[in-house]
DNA sequence: TTTACACTTGCGAATAATTCTCATAATGAA
DNA sequence: TTCATTATGAGAATTATTCGCAAGTGTAAA
């Protein structure tokens, strides 16, 4: 057993003490999502969540996600123009960089920014709860 | 002939000299995106052009936003859950907050912000076209 | 291990926002 | 006015996501 498979084992474990039904499904579209490198849509995941458990649907990786989402294992990233792409919430929080050309996404955080948005928030009366900060960009040349 | 009526015409002999056609339906929802204070939705923006014009459908509307986005007049919003929303571009920048409890949209901006996120951009090598940053709030209490 | 039953799944239908098709109507340059 | 061109209305089509339901499966108790 790896090190990322006891990762699985813990969150399923973690899962079915919350009264969730630990099924071949959500193993393999865990599995997924732990081993993603992007930022894959619901498709994407279905195709990938195939290979390792071929009885999958479209409907049950929707599913999934959104209890995924409604645990925090899991954000959903609704960028312009396309479908939901989804990962895993296992790093620490960072916002995203859109190419316009390549459709690739780059990572990024800034303690100062999320600080002002803290601040900005705070003077109009608001406590920020989660915000969206996507930079759509071209490589400079 | 008020100040905000020149402005129309002149928006209009702007778009005639582009080779777009001045419609009565154009004109009736540019003068309803020219009164509003909010951010209304397709729906509801069909909803006050029919009082002004009865002959507007909501296709035309969303042609007409679209023609209207693509000419730089008005910004689409899509924020979290709902339909786009939409506002004329004459304001200077700025970004939104989101009340999630009443829905309630509250503008704000930040020079420091936008600065931050065109340093980010430009350390990996990119140029911001644009940005999206939405701050989904709670009313401190 | 078997059982019982609540929870899940797959399938396809339903939904919601937006776009498209195409026959008809309106605009504006001449 | 004329007339080629462009815009419109109505409803069908599209796309991403969710839903309903019959059938299957995971869990914990027996
Ligand atoms: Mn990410
Ligand atoms: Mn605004
Ligand atoms: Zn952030
Ligand atoms: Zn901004």
């Amino acid at each position: 057993m790896t090190l990322a498979d006891d990762k699985i084992a813990k969150l399923t474990a973690a899962l079915r003490n919350a009264g969730v039904r630990v099924t071949r499904q959500r193993i393999a579209l865990l599995s997924v999502l732990r081993d993603a490198k992007d930022h894959p849509d619901a498709e994407e995941l279905l195709k990938r969540t195939k290979l390792i458990e071929p009885a999958v649907s479209l409907a049950t990786v929707y599913r999934t996600l959104s209890l995924l989402e409604a645990a925090g294992v899991v954000h959903r990233h609704s960028f312009e123009g396309g479908s939901a792409r989804f990962e895993t919430a296992t790093k620490k929080h960072h916002d995203h960089i859109v190419d316009l050309d390549s459709g690739e996404v780059i990572e990024f955080n800034s303690d100062k920014i999320e600080q002002l948005q803290n601040e900005i928030a705070a003077q109009l009366g608001f406590d920020v709860i989660h915000h969206r900060m996507e930079l759509y960009c071209r490589k400079r040349r």
